[in-house]
DNA sequence: GGAAGAAGTTGACCCGCCGTCACGTTCGCG
DNA sequence: CGCGAACGTGACGGCGGGTCAACTTCTTCC
């Protein structure tokens, strides 16, 4: 009650000192102060989950990682699996960039499946290396949640198959199934590859590519 | 204490009557009560996973679905976990099967993909099915634990692959990507089809078959 | 400058779940 | 029969989930 002080995050020094010298600047403490709490609770997330796994980590130990109190977790997420959505979210999000942005690029169906997948491989590696830090329980996520995100990038590659057949460069298919084929061929094979250790991005993506061109163009012989 | 009498499951009408009149028949009461115990904590397991989703489920939600005590729960399975590994175990189990048993009467390459295609579309398709008994949390399993089981069906299409690479059905390449890159279009083509409604196994194996197909034969180039 | 109120944080609190364990019951066997 | 092993039972300590009244800090408006 007395003993311990609830300490204002970062903002004990101000406390001393002139209460807001640069009160122009900051435009805002409280939307700061949330915004650095909400990130402090993604990065103990990342962490913990990490460390523990997902189903060993409880709201509580996400916030032990942090110095806000239990209460004020849920002034940011419901529950450990929303933070977790949250997470995915981010990375879906960051790699739906890389990917829209290696899709531009592309002027062949070769170079569009071949830059995708490189961007795929590439992104998993290195998401698999920030996680395993030191981690037991790593390797991919056991979970497999839809959020909205992870279903923009689904859209993003179908839109860019079907881009692709408008364009001629692929034969007028399916292109739901045909994003789903790409898509699990880039995961089973992302998969194997970091379990080999993650450094064969050449060669996955090498072999991945040959099989997804050689299967577009031949799952034409059906429809 | 005594208001609630613990019932024996299935076993009550015994005790008035003769004790053993079968005895020889069914050879060890106890090993049938352990069967019987463990079975029921997995079919309540089972509904009550489709019904609430893995993470909402709690330990005692399952064994409320029995009737047995809290306590008999832990002299089967250490936590929730491994009883949905268990379950788990028992689909990759008998797909398994029915995975061999198919691939057993192919003599082609075509008709090996497409014979094992068609088994696990239809077998998911089976699998949704029941898990779906008016459910909410339904859809494929939010989780994806590799139990042994699982590593097994991965492993099993892998022998199949070398098989057909051995007797000259598919060209001579890496059959751990191989492997990989068709499980990854059987997961992800299985999953829309599921999404679509899970009624079109033909329409989506011949589209999954001729995409492996050609993948096979395509990613030939590369190695 | 300062007061009023909005926004946000805190940690104690209740409830339900986890996993254990001492106890009682049933089964197998001599 | 009767004993010992095996097994089921449910109460119990501990802990995590989510809530909330009280408190602190920020903002706004005079």
């Amino acid at each position: 009650m007395a003993g311990i002080r609830p300490v204002w995050i970062g903002r004990v020094l101000d406390s001393d000192g002139a209460p807001s010298v640069n009160a122009a600047l900051d435009a805002g403490r409280r939307e700061r102060s949330k915004a650095a709490n909400r990130q402090a609770i993604l990065d103990a997330a990342r962490r913990v989950f990490a460390e523990l796994g997902y189903d060993a980590t409880s709201v509580r130990d996400i916030i032990r990682g942090t110095e806000l109190a239990s209460g004020t977790f849920y002034n940011y997420f419901k529950s450990k699996e929303e933070v977790f959505e949250a997470l995915q979210d981010d990375s879906a999000r960051r790699f739906r960039a890389v990917l829209r942005a290696q899709c531009e690029h592309a002027t062949t169906l070769d170079s569009l499946v071949r830059g995708a997948l490189r961007a795929y491989l590439w992104f998993i590696a290195g998401e698999h290396a920030v996680n395993a830090t030191g981690a037991v329980k790593s390797a991919p996520p056991p979970i497999r949640i839809d959020t909205p995100e992870i279903k923009a990038v689904f859209e993003e590659v179908r839109v860019q198959v079907e881009g692709a057949i408008a364009r001629g460069l692929a034969p007028p298919l399916d292109a739901d199934y045909l994003a789903a084929a790409a898509i699990g061929v880039a995961r089973e094979v992302g998969d194997r590859m970091l379990l080999r250790g993650g450094g064969d991005i050449d060669g996955a993506a090498a072999f991945g590519a040959a099989f997804i061109l050689a299967g577009v163009t031949g799952a034409a012989s059906v429809r």
